[in-house]
DNA sequence: CGTTCAGTTGACTAAGGTCAATTCCCGTGG
DNA sequence: CCACGGGAATTGACCTTAGTCAACTGAACG
């Protein structure tokens, strides 16, 4: 089920409904299919992506090897921050891992947003606080657990991951090789 | 020398001197000496601390052991958001690296200040934002290089840390042991 | 169907950790 | 100002965790 971009951003601030369609005015529709590239290396990333229904995942390239970064599902918003701030080429691919529809929005459309409405400022500052919180969550598994600790908390608060999402990339994003994941679980069942 | 908070947010956003002096007055001072700690873990973090002279660390304890998880120095912005923003309990310990002299301000008065000036709350979201990038470096490093790498890393990007800070602490801040990281100095120096 | 790629398993390797002894340095008290 | 005590850093010997290489199985897709 498509989530709505509506009530995504009502749950963090309060808007009129003409303020509420100068921004969906902003946001254009693209859809994904399985395995298709969202943005790619190399590239300056010129947007943020809202996730209407889908799984999107990022990955960078260190000896030849993909390492996934994260994954976003349905509801979630990615951009690759960095790049979309200062322009510079992006060190990072995003890809869908199922087919994928997207709400986007360029960086000339968000600053007028910024500008026109007052609270979408606000909104801003929340997402970018909510993205720093998440990521520290996982810098803290990375440096306080050890490899099999890191999964049964993936499997614990995030079973969605587990569920939907290809095991060799699961390892990656848990600084793991697939077959030491392969171990891990085959240890936990028996 | 110490370092002006109103030339500090001045290269973010511009204010009136009225509009300064009321975020001024919202900052009290603090002074800690050498080892005084700023917040404890299991306390509620209550303040952004800005940091106008020293050098703050906060680390988090794992299996009894302290785990540094990053450096702010002079200019420098610190407070645990996931305890400041839902009023949990901090799961880390701030420390003064060497004498510190602090301004810091109040959830309240930080709130204060985003409605009264429009547009700090666009300096709390660029701050959120680039805490959000710095976080990023580090788990980029943490899970595309290995140990030597991250040191190296460190010594050409950040080689104040390594000027001004005691190696056990660097050592785990890179997530390796002190003798770890003693014995990749040597083999660099050969 | 057959090809391809994900996942599993086994044998071995390597990076970094652990334990312990030693040296070094620096802050503190006499 | 100096001496000394204790934590920081270094080093050696050995261990553990996860990586590597390779073979094999299985499921998915064209």
């Amino acid at each position: 089920m498509k989530v709505s971009l509506e009530k995504t951003i009502s749950k963090y601030i309060d808007f009129t409904a003409e303020e509420f369609k100068s921004i969906r005015d902003c946001f254009k529709i693209k859809t994904l299919k399985r395995r298709e590239i969202l943005h790619d290396i190399n590239t300056v990333c010129k947007y943020v992506y809202f996730i209407e229904e889908g799984i999107i995942r990022y990955f960078q390239v260190e000896d030849g090897e993909e390492v996934t970064g994260q994954f976003f599902f349905t509801g979630g918003w990615y951009t690759d921050l960095e790049s979309f701030l200062s322009n510079s080429y992006s060190r990072q691919t995003a890809q869908a891992i199922e087919s994928t529809s997207l709400l986007y929005i360029s960086k000339q459309d968000l600053e007028k947003l910024y500008k026109e409405i007052p609270q979408f400022e606000r909104f801003g500052r929340l997402m970018a606080e909510q993205a720093f919180i998440g990521l520290r969550k996982k810098t803290d598994n990375l440096t306080l657990l050890d490899a099999k600790e890191r999964y049964l908390m993936l499997l614990r608060q995030r079973p969605k991951v587990i569920e939907k999402i290809p095991q060799h990339y699961i390892a990656s994003y848990l600084g793991i090789k697939p077959q030491s994941l392969s171990r891990i679980r085959k240890n936990l069942v028996l």
